[in-house]
DNA sequence: GCGTTTTGTTTACAGTGTCAACATCCATGC
DNA sequence: GCATGGATGTTGACACTGTAAACAAAACGC
């Protein structure tokens, strides 16, 4: 094995786990790039080889999530099925953002330029098309079921809905199920 | 009329002005405390008098805006009643966010301190809360379609849902509406 | 009028993202 | 086996940021 202290064996990688560190621990004001660097035991200019911009680095930090999200929900749709299955993932959906918010944050929270979070809107899609009914439109149901979750993990992040950690997760199923639930009452038109 | 030169009339309201200004113009990275103070024509340190750091300047800010969300809210809960009330307010939020999405942004997706918004919410609230059915808790409605519209806005503003600008208000009303008429069919337990 | 308080200013410092020029290592030709 | 070229990392510099300390000027109370 070579000195390894010219070449670092894969940066880019460290890179984006000291920035999902930092993130967990200090929050986003704790991302700076230099910091990051300083975390791989490596210069500030270092990151440029690998990526164009600090933002292009926590772009991949945010791919990161958006893998680590969609695995969750895909664990918690095993769990059960038809609505329960919906309900599960929107508990699922809502926890992960109580666990990394500033992850959470920095994965939808931003105006980012890429960071595809497609796989995980897929599970969700799958799972809400399902159910919709007869003269409703799987589109919006996907988008409503969508919307819901995210606008409640939103919420309970910057602390405008006063809930206790231990409720959150009753509150998401809950909350979730009577909406999974309003795909039998009557219908649009 | 004094002189004007030496002290600026009223820079506490100007500095929030010119803050709303530079976020429309150039979104959040473009929220600079010095350049803020540049456009009121005061020197980089001016702004301390008024606030005490950068934060609480920007909290002001997105109290401004929240004022500006409950007064957009109340106009659109006037022009109906009932359900349809609730969904002139769900499309006047994400009008809102669509309109003035850097502001959006600051007022909720970032760690912040204060920045009440309960005004608004109690707008929404008190529609919602009306529609309550028979063994439905008011709370959990609330909180479902503050969760819903504030969910969809965010997706919107993040370019996660591919909508052209003209559909948006057509969705953001079927949504809620669809939402809304939830209250009417079987209910839970 | 004078002292106090409020409001701005200047200067300085540590920290940031990023550009340009240079150094070092690894893998590949011969 | 060794020069060479491309990848990777370093140093130094620049413009910019938020903010602390010390000072200056205007406004207000008596």
């Amino acid at each position: 094995m070579p000195d390894k202290d010219y070449h670092h064996g894969d940066l880019r990688a460290a890179l984006v786990l000291a920035a999902l560190e930092r993130l967990e621990a200090g929050g986003a004001a704790a991302l700076s790039l230099r910091g990051i660097a300083r975390d791989c035991g490596v210069s500030a200019m270092a990151p440029y080889r690998h990526f164009a911009d600090k933002d292009a680095l926590l772009d991949a930090v945010a791919g990161h999530g958006f893998q680590e999200l969609a695995r969750c929900l895909e664990e918690a749709d095993a769990t059960a099925g038809g609505r329960e299955a919906l309900a599960a993932q929107g508990a699922a959906y809502v926890a992960f953002a109580c666990r990394h918010p500033a992850l959470f944050r920095l994965m939808f929270m931003a105006p980012r330029r890429s960071s595809d979070g497609s796989a995980a809107y897929a599970i969700l899609a799958r799972r809400a098309a399902a159910l919709a009914g007869p003269g409703q439109s799987a589109g919006d149901l996907t988008l409503a079921a969508w919307s819901l979750v995210h606008g409640l993990a939103a919420l309970i992040l910057d602390r405008r809905v006063p809930l206790e950690p231990g409720e959150v997760d009753g509150v998401a199923r809950r909350i979730t199920l009577a909406f999974a639930r309003m795909t039998e009452g009557p219908t649009v038109g």
